[in-house]
DNA sequence: CCGTTTAATAAAAGCCTGTTTATATATTAG
DNA sequence: CTAATATATAAACAGGCTTTTATTAAACGG
């Protein structure tokens, strides 16, 4: 018989198109990569970028709930900053999943 | 002066953005997983993701185009292959992107 | 309190995408 | 050459998404 690979469960390719999913967007790629240069405010992303605060609001939202990005409040303003960490874990899980080895 | 994050080209961002587009797919990421297994055949992918023949080709067309997956035609058959080295390139160019070293 | 600032959310509009169905193209068998 | 098989592409439909504009919520300053 031939070896072959176990199917993922289907939750575990859902979560993981929804991480793609958040970073198939060019503003979205813009926003993390400003990002990786400072933490900053919304009105200042929306500066830096040239887009509406509601915008830049907008498109942080899913890289909030996957945690792609990390949130601290101060006063009235939040500031955003990339969550590496997280970015990468996800990243080798993917690459797990497309070289695991077969059972 | 702070130290300040060189901003990638408008193109590199954009490529990238097309790369993650290309995988945003829960369909997608099953046809990468099983083909992780082993090399398949358009009419194998459709019958053993049970979606029509169609929709398979749909779908693998941008992975193609990206290079994603490798393509070798025997007769009128068409064998598709992951490129894991492809799509480890790009992850590690995604990460240097967000890690870059300050100016 | 009251006005101002910051960010998030809601509503509306226009556009784009995934899926199905139908067709075209290419290759093989007879 | 004709029929059959494998794959890609086209057309059409349905549904969802991004963007703009307007509004709400929260926090601060006077």
């Amino acid at each position: 018989m031939l070896k072959t690979q176990r199917q993922p469960p289907d939750a575990e390719l859902r979560e993981m198109a929804r991480y793609f999913y958040a970073l198939k967007d060019i503003l979205r790629l813009r926003i993390l990569v400003t990002l990786g240069d400072r933490e900053m405010t919304v009105t200042e992303l929306a500066q830096e970028l040239r887009i509406s605060q509601p915008l830049v609001s907008f498109h942080l939202r899913p890289l909030r709930v996957l945690g792609l990005v990390q949130v601290r409040r101060v006063g009235r303003e939040v500031f955003y900053s990339v969550n590496v960490a997280e970015i990468q874990r996800r990243q080798d899980e993917f690459m797990n999943l497309l070289t695991r080895a077969k059972i």
